[in-house]
DNA sequence: TGCTTATTTGACCATCTGGTCAAAGACACG
DNA sequence: CGTGTCTTTGACCAGATGGTCAAATAAGCA
């Protein structure tokens, strides 16, 4: 049914998803404008709502969309592979996608400071069901010997958190690296902390 | 000069940073209203106005005072200390203020987020002096043997975003930890990450 | 080319938002 | 109790904001 997509409106669409994230990723939902996103996306505003009804459309489109690739790396890891390995790329992934995806990381926190209203059932839902089947993959691992003790589910909080840190925060990180690229020197130490803490 | 507060001014600027706090950590600057703010003062709009001159100084107020406290932990890390237990300890103290003032985390979270347009230069300027006299003590201890070779500065945002993270992303913690209470095991589990990351 | 459909826009609206102001109430204190 | 100061408020304002609509313009296509 909803086949049909004309050029412009691909475009016009794309433009507005892209101007929708690089706003919406800085000010929150309801620090945002549609004069800014309009803005942003070079068109006028009625324009703008010729092709997403509302405001809370395009913020909700680009949540979903977000939501399709946010739990996809963590999908990835196999628990047939080598676990130390396989939880290292896990973070390597995580740590890409802070670099290629930026304002993805700061929407998303943005959303959840607020207390996650739109994605409160993913979170409970979905994302929780992930965490805790690939939480029994790691305690396996463990049992097996393959990998130090460590609780699974904040050794997955962790890796969320020092690989997001550095698109959320990057203001921050910058300010005190100053020159130096952030992602560069981060890498390396990710790997260290993870090798360290799972390296039997 | 400004010494005099009556009972009544010293209540009321109180019961609005409290509120300033609960509204602006949540829904940022922009995304937070002077009605929000008052109301959850208990005080009508005008009378929020009378005490403090605009929505721009409450919150910067609200940013000044948790400036004064935010570098304090890592102020107090002791160069002449246990260096593994020096950084076990400023991690818990980060983490005790994750627990017991996770608005004020949300609020520098937000401010971030968006720029950190009010805080930029305390951060290239204290912020960044602080890390890197600190990274200089690390380094030290790197060299005496003490500790394993780490990234001084990346050891920081490690600190940092792995504590910061129970208070920012509580909701998500939440919703994946169920009823376990996120601070009990995360305790635990940083100490082991940064005792494994140290410990030569 | 002409006609149909898709796109764009200027003008407009109701509501919200930060902020003002004069007047009314409450306090303190001699 | 009276009076000067501090506190509170209802009414109000200008500008911003999300959203509408009819009319104008541009594409697409026979």
């Amino acid at each position: 049914m909803p086949k049909s997509a004309t050029r412009i409106q691909q475009k016009n669409q794309a433009a507005i998803m892209t101007a929708g994230l690089e706003v919406f990723s800085q000010f929150g939902f309801r620090g945002s404008t549609l004069d800014q996103v309009a803005d942003a996306a070079g068109l006028s505003k009625p324009n703008l709502l010729y092709y997403f009804p509302s405001k809370d459309a395009i913020y909700t489109a680009l949540l979903a969309r977000l939501l399709e690739n946010w739990l996809e790396p963590l999908h990835q890891m196999d628990d047939a592979g080598d676990p130390v390995e396989e939880i290292l790329a896990y973070a390597n992934r995580k740590l890409t996608m802070s670099r290629d995806f930026p304002r993805e990381s700061r929407l998303f926190a943005n959303e959840i400071l607020q207390g996650a209203p739109r994605i409160k059932d993913v979170l409970a839902g979905e994302l929780r069901a992930l965490v805790e089947a690939k939480a029994t993959v790691i305690k396996r691992w463990i049992a097996e010997g393959k990998i130090k003790p460590v609780d699974p589910v904040h050794l997955i909080f962790s890796i969320w958190s020092l690989t997001q840190h550095y698109a959320d925060f990057d203001v921050q990180v910058r300010a005190i690296l100053g020159d130096t690229d952030p992602f560069d020197t981060a890498e390396t130490h990710l790997n260290d902390v993870f090798r360290r803490l799972l390296t039997p």
